[in-house]
DNA sequence: GTGAATGCAAACTCTTTGCATGACT
DNA sequence: AGTCATGCAAAGAGTTTGCATTCAC
């Protein structure tokens, strides 16, 4: 993951934005926060680690990360945009939501993803992504 | 799709909500407008049609159609959620969405669903409902 | 008549934008 | 020096909530 924000900071320089301290920041707390993080998880890391960005800057870097394709935006259902780090060498997941407490988790299947390649072959659209979320109870709640 | 309408007002009505005018507006509008339709669109429809109903009472409406599962919420990154009747024998699609142009088209893929359905007995959720969106360029964006 | 549903307006949350200040190259 | 990036505060959009009124049963 380290290794994400590397990518992402050397992908930001070769494109010709300045790497700022605020922005170089964003890149590492979502480096650190890994899948599935929200912008106003962003900033309280950063708050707590006393590197302070505000929230409309985060906002801007994450779009500029969505734009370079460094980050994933997607949104689960909660009114927050979460956002993840797309990783140099394509590989990716998927989300599984607990509809009772909320929490977020990634799984990976190799068939899902063939039979998703072969769908885009199929359809009259230029697909360039794809995410899929299963929704349910995680093993916690499903305990109750 | 009208087969919908006179499900879900069943529905309702055998869990014991009254059924006023105003919710019955909503569902024949879910019901016209079918897969994909914002709160907003529903309202600019039933304004049209003389029919109008405050916003709140849409969304309460389209609120307890969701915890019904009459109706399931997804949301594909512009901001608003959309809502979809959901089909009491269970056949449901899923959507392709235009990252130029916005517009959002259905699609249905057995081959998908089974392996989503493998998939779901994998996992240690408890996985009731999945959803899954393509992300690209529609033909006519991509024409250009 | 009673409780549920509605409509309106205010409140909230998340996100974006305008603008003056400050920082990289 | 010249931009580009930041921060703050205000503006926007979508959605929710409080409360008095209306309506279904």
């Amino acid at each position: 993951m380290s290794q994400w924000s590397g990518h992402a900071r050397q992908a930001l320089e070769g494109a010709g934005y300045r790497s700022s301290s605020p922005r170089a920041a964003v890149v590492d707390a979502v480096a650190e926060l890994g899948c599935s993080v929200t912008a106003r998880e962003i900033s309280d890391l950063l708050v707590r680690r006393g590197q302070a960005v505000g929230l409309a800057s985060i906002y801007r870097a994450l779009d500029l990360l969505e734009r370079l394709r460094l980050v994933q935006r997607f949104e689960v259902g909660e009114g927050a945009a979460r956002y993840e780090p797309v990783q140099p060498g394509g590989e990716h997941h998927h989300h599984l939501v607990c509809e009772s407490c909320g929490e977020v988790s990634a799984f990976e299947d190799p068939a899902l993803e063939r039979a998703i390649e072969r769908l885009s072959s199929r359809v009259d659209y230029a697909v360039g992504a794809h995410d899929v979320t299963l929704r349910g109870e995680c093993p916690a709640c499903h305990a109750r």
